[in-house]
DNA sequence: ACCAGTTATCTATACAAATAGACAACTATG
DNA sequence: CATAGTTGTCTATTTGTATAGATAACTGGT
């Protein structure tokens, strides 16, 4: 898009530190520059005056993404992009974690973090067209591109029809292979409500990203090919390492 | 009375001030208060207990709160909600503004701020399938529910088909009856890509919300019945105003 | 009238963030 | 080799953030 460089864009008493707004906003513009033949930055100096600041601010930055691995500084040479960040994540009517991911050569796995029987609430039995009450499975899972954690989230099933899926899922590392197994053949995403917000430090934590960092939180529901309400999940995505993209089929 | 282990999720060397961290978690939780009979928050002890921080910092987080405009506080008595609950906004392939808002009761319309003619770039250009240097019409626009600003977008279209598009954006304050004024009496959205990030001093002060808060972004290409790209947009949702709901058709 | 609970305000201290300037260490190039 | 350009490190100062404790002002109920 048109570069619209404002040099300044930031907050100066936002309660956001600059030097973490100075490395969100590198983070976005890594692409550009990793597709440079050098995938070089530009100098501390020149940043520096872009946003006005400090040059010590923008190295506070750098040394922020450098810690998430994704850049790395050479005394005398400069600074040079060894990541590029974000992956896209197509989300509609037949979203699976696993496909969403081959389709950009990343081997895509679920990992079965935690699993816990508990009472539905009210919007977890109105998910699952449950009475309230009613036993269900909680399951905290990590989503991995390579090594890369993408997804932190919590999903809610009927604990009475799935008992077994948990199993399931610690040995294929898939969802869809452990509901096959727990007689879902296939299922389809009925819903999927989107909104933006800081992770706290467990989230944090879970998806390996800097205190602070923000989340794309997704509440979905899938249903079997009954409509029937198969499982409700909460799924947290790391914002910096994904874009989500909206299928038009 | 401080054991810092254990501190609710809050990030202490994160480059985000306590103080806005617990902004944020609050302003999540509103919708949970506003529902009791009086609207009322705990009060600032209890809650400076519950994230395990001193009160004079969750007075911070309650002054800027207080400052958007969403809780007030009152001496004696304590601190309330005054209700703004977030905005369901449906994506989907018929995404428009307005219907999205009609369906809950607000009016939706759309202020054109500026308007420029300026060269495409490679992306624009890419996107709407013209010439890269060709003339495109830029136009920033601020999208209003009731009086509270929902969406600041920035939309490139061929400069040569839309001429007029602007004074009839201006004067409808709806883009689909500016594009059928222009002789798009049609069109769907064939892409859409999400991703959050913390918004700019200038994209905070178009939808007036806090320096540093949350926005979703979404970059989108409308094109006509003939498949002919006819409109890029960015558009950035103010987080705390909006959940984006994926439309399942 | 009194009391318990709540928000408002004040002082003080400690640490983090940001600024400023200077210089060292290293790289690439002519 | 000499020099320009770059990152690394150091000192110092100012402003922002967070903690701690004390006290005032106000509300609602007994």
């Amino acid at each position: 898009m048109t570069d619209r460089t404002e040099n300044d864009g930031l907050g100066r008493r936002s309660g956001v530190a600059l030097w973490r707004q100075i490395a969100d906003r590198i983070r976005q513009d890594l692409a550009i520059w990793s597709a440079q033949d050098d995938a070089r930055l530009p100098p501390e100096t020149d940043l520096a005056a872009r946003f006005d600041v400090n040059r010590h601010t923008v190295r506070a930055a750098l040394a922020a993404l450098a810690q998430e691995g994704l850049v790395r500084s050479e005394r005398g040479k400069g600074t040079f992009v060894v990541r590029r960040p974000r992956i896209a994540y197509p989300i509609g009517r037949r979203t699976r974690f696993s496909t969403a991911l081959e389709a950009q050569n990343s081997s895509g796995r679920i990992l079965l973090l935690r699993q816990a029987r508990v009472q539905a609430d009210a919007v977890i039995a109105g998910a699952l067209d449950l009475p309230v009450g009613s036993e269900v499975l909680m399951l905290d899972t990590r989503g991995l591109a390579g090594d890369t954690p993408i997804t932190f989230a919590t999903h809610w099933l009927d604990a009475a029809r799935f008992a077994d899926l948990p199993e399931h899922l610690a040995r294929t590392g898939s969802i869809t292979a452990a509901l096959a197994a727990c007689g879902v053949p296939d299922y389809e995403r009925r819903s999927t409500v989107l909104e933006a917000r800081r992770a706290t430090a467990q989230e944090a934590a879970e998806l390996d990203i800097g205190d602070g960092g923000l989340l794309m939180v997704a509440r979905s529901l899938n249903v079997d090919m009954a409509g029937q309400p198969v499982q409700f999940s909460e799924t947290r995505f790391a914002a910096e390492r994904v874009e989500i993209t909206i299928d038009p089929a």
